[in-house]
DNA sequence: ACACCCGATGTCAGCAACTGTCATCGCTGG
DNA sequence: CCAGCGATGACAGTTGCTGACATCGGGTGT
């Protein structure tokens, strides 16, 4: 690829970024990105999949993260502790692209098949937390019930990290209150049925 | 409306439905759904605003139902035994459209495209059930908390029932077994902290 | 130096999902 | 009988996306 001119990939999602700011999501087409960044079309479509996908390149590389950081907590510890632990190793990922992750989020916030895109990715990340769980031991449905209430409190403290005044705390302090209000409000009540019971 | 031939509307639904089990949800095309239904492409987008939006009619009822039973659960419930219960109110909704809801989970569980759709169905009966949790008085972010693990229980609990033999349980003891496995293992593990606590 | 290969891109034709616009049809109330 | 209105037909146009094939440029082996 001779000298280093930042590479079609890039430009092309610059240019995308940009215009969904400018424009929005809807009101910029496949062509004018391609044009912005000076290849055509077809190349676009080479790159991402489609169009929503030039904003969730990196979402494999903090599924893998996750998966890792939840797989290799120490032995023993509560599952629901385990995932928030977690989140703190994704800090990092987000603090290295802390601007495009805000500018990301505000187009993402404008745009409702963006949103919907979002709910995928965080049900991708649901099923792998959820596979890391039952390597960890737990069996079905509490691998999956954790998950759920784990992408829950990623999705919310990531709510309420975008909306936080500078200086922002830690993405994974805004998770770990999430799950800390499900502690305190969720489980009391009537007691744990142990075993299925009888229904009807 | 003259005598009662079916409606466009329902005819629709018939060959759209039809259409996604012969060939697939990928395979078929407006055009076709349209002439089996016997009428013009046009008429179809008139009806529903898209491809998928056809499997999603009933979403708004359930969503209503949903809401109106966590509104209307007896003062001083546990909110997440207040959610378990409102599932309950929703049996008569999926027995009503037993044969439908079927051969719907079937269609949707075999096109990306449509679980990505089902996806924001769950996304805003979670964000009508966190308004009728905070309706009860629940703060943020529990109440968004304690959505996020009812509605991840009846997705968990919904599954279960669909692939459950004959003779079904009620769902709402599938979601039942959902809530109560959040109880059993996620929650043991450190003490609930009261605050936000300090962070690093 | 030369032929070769290969990955990235350009070009073009085409399908399918929608949308806007206007004409039409059939019923219903006055 | 007509005026109005809601539902539909007819049709053209835009946009996202795909397949097929040509091209181009750089690195490789000889």
């Amino acid at each position: 690829m001779g000298r280093w001119e930042p590479g079609a990939r890039g430009r092309l999602l610059e240019a995308a970024l940009e215009l969904y700011e400018e424009r929005g999501f809807e009101g910029t087409t496949t062509a004018e990105i391609a044009e912005r960044a000076g290849v055509t079309e077809r190349t676009f479509f080479r790159h991402f999949a489609d169009k929503r996908e030039v904003l969730f390149d990196g979402s494999a590389d903090l599924e893998g993260t996750l998966a890792e950081a939840v797989a290799s907590a120490p032995p023993g510890t509560a599952p629901l502790d385990a995932v928030g632990d977690a989140f703190a190793a994704l800090d990092a990922f987000f603090e290295e692209r802390r601007a495009f992750s805000l500018r990301r989020a505000a187009v993402v916030a404008a745009a409702p098949r963006l949103q919907e895109r979002e709910l995928l990715k965080l049900a991708s990340m649901r099923d792998s937390l959820a596979a890391a769980l039952r390597g960890r031991g737990l069996a079905e449905p509490a691998a999956s019930m954790v998950a759920e209430a784990g992408i829950g409190a990623f999705r919310i403290g990531f709510e309420a990290w975008v909306a936080a005044a500078e200086p922002r705390p830690p993405l994974a302090d805004c998770v770990r209150q999430a799950l800390d209000a499900l502690r305190e409000h969720g489980l009391s009540g009537r007691p744990v049925r142990i075993g299925t019971g009888p229904h009807g």
